[in-house]
DNA sequence: GAAAGGGTAAACATGTATGTCAACTTTATA
DNA sequence: TATAAAGTTGACATACATGTTTACCCTTTC
């Protein structure tokens, strides 16, 4: 485990938190949202706790679904 | 080849161009950011010029070699 | 011309995100 | 209690990002 990867998983849990809040701001559920995007509801839960190294194709698949831009999923301190 | 994926290709160029951008105003070059990542420099070519549907952790990566937030990156129009 | 630096590209291996399903917990509501 | 909705977790399959190597194209500088 390298100082960046401790870096990483602490960055996917604040992005994790972020997408959570701009989700919950919207009054959507993780379903709600999994439905949209045809994710499974699996897919969402992980990448909220931070269990996933995200891709930008899944950014941009949440970012449309919560009508949102990315830069406002990273609009978050540290 | 959905509307999503169209919309994904575009944005990785967009980001690619974003880095380029950043990493030219460090006067760096791509094999500069690619030995402090300790990343091939084939990586770096593959992102600069969206053929990647690039990850959180190579993002967080490039950003600390290139000193910037990672919202910075995402900061470009469209 | 030759050599070196910067960038691009194809091919293959490996690791892992996401797809999917099943089972579980928690919370709310009746 | 029980019923349902919301969320979490584990397991496995598939697709693809990245690691790596090799080779190539441009410039520039000698």
């Amino acid at each position: 485990m390298s100082i960046t990867d401790e870096i990483l998983i602490a960055y996917q849990k604040k992005l994790g938190q972020r997408i959570k809040e701009v989700r919950e701001g919207k009054e959507l559920s993780q379903l709600d949202v999994a439905s949209i995007c045809d994710y499974d509801k699996t897919t969402i839960s992980r990448i909220e706790n931070g269990r996933t190294n995200i891709t930008l194709k899944t950014l941009v698949t949440l970012a449309l679904a919560m009508e949102v831009d990315i830069s406002q999923l990273f609009e978050f301190k540290d």
